[in-house]
DNA sequence: GTCTATACGGCGATAGAC
DNA sequence: GTCTATCGCCGTATAGAC
């Protein structure tokens, strides 16, 4: 029989999941507390007892994604092809679905846009610092192309792309793309050296 | 005393801006029969009868703001300076405000996001059409920087600039609007010929 | 501490009275 | 055309079982 320390763990895991499943599913709209319990298998006021307000259920589901994910770009941008990593995340579509979940979330949820903003400004410095370094071996002019507006424009067309096409515009994408990727063959060659 | 049509013309309007007003202010989620009906100086049963739904009284708002702004863009891009008009069209704060709060509401809001796609599409196609043509003068290569790609860039980065903003995230923004507007300068001086 | 059951006021939506 | 009554679901609060 599990201790009561694991059977809390283990239902607390399941609340999250299912929180975030649900809003992958149908969005940040449909979380409630009813549906989340019914979702992890739980009572509704189980879910509120650990989350008194649905705002500290939706910064638990960003706390626990994120920092693993923060932590994964940090090593990321120290690797060998850091500006390469970053397009690649930012072009990974469900963890960008999942932010673009949560910045429409935060639009008016000041709570929830205080815990995005700090970890994009933290998570943005981070990788700033690293790659800024290396600009002399890109062959790139830091004054015609800074490292932080790079980073800025890495991660944000990304995620503008995919928030359009969710919407049903998608003019000027693959180009955009193309253009990009080129340059990062460019600047990052994939053979090293 | 007014006629019959040019009440119900003054009501429609009244509960059109009294619904922007609210997105504005205090985001979509304010938006209620109730709440607009309040603002707007009606009943709340009056909102609904003009309105079935919330989605009919969103895309009500979203193509009553959008269409003149549309024509307005077209003109710009048959301009003296269509890139630059672009450019600082996106950089309107209040204008992104509302369409970041539709793209939000659109999230799971199908039908409201289907008429900012297709007003999305249409523009920007329209845009790239009347600049396509300027290319050479601009000293432009199209497989390098193809006119759709800068199109949805002029678009994209302000849009992306103000939504991170307002979770809190600045790094990088200054230095990214920085190279654009060196880039504008170059492509597209401020005094023609 | 963990967890369940229940109650309350407000919401969107519907049907139908006037 | 205009407005009210009503329904089911929501977030929230609370009382109490284990």
């Amino acid at each position: 029989m599990p201790s009561a320390g694991a059977r809390r763990t283990e239902k607390l895991q399941a609340i999250l999941a299912a929180t975030e499943q649900l809003m992958l599913e149908q969005g940040y709209g449909s979380v409630t507390y009813r549906s989340v319990a019914a979702k992890a298998g739980v009572a509704a006021g189980l879910v509120q007892y650990y989350f008194p307000s649905l705002d500290d259920l939706f910064v638990g589901v960003l706390r626990s994604g994120t920092d693993r994910v923060i932590e994964g770009l940090e090593d990321a941008a120290r690797s060998e092809h850091p500006l390469r990593a970053l397009w690649e995340y930012a072009n990974n579509r469900s963890g960008t679905a999942l932010l673009m979940e949560f910045m429409a979330l935060a639009n008016h949820r000041p709570g929830v846009g205080e815990v995005i903003g700090e970890g994009g400004e933290r998570v943005r410095c981070a990788v700033v610092e690293a790659v800024s370094g290396r600009w002399p071996d890109y062959g790139l002019d830091e004054d015609t192309l800074p490292p932080s507006a790079l980073v800025f424009l890495l991660g944000a067309i990304p995620r503008m792309v995919h928030l359009e096409e969710g919407l049903g515009t998608f003019a000027g994408h693959a180009e955009t793309v193309a253009v990009v990727e080129r340059f990062l063959d460019r600047v990052e060659p994939n053979v090293a050296d």
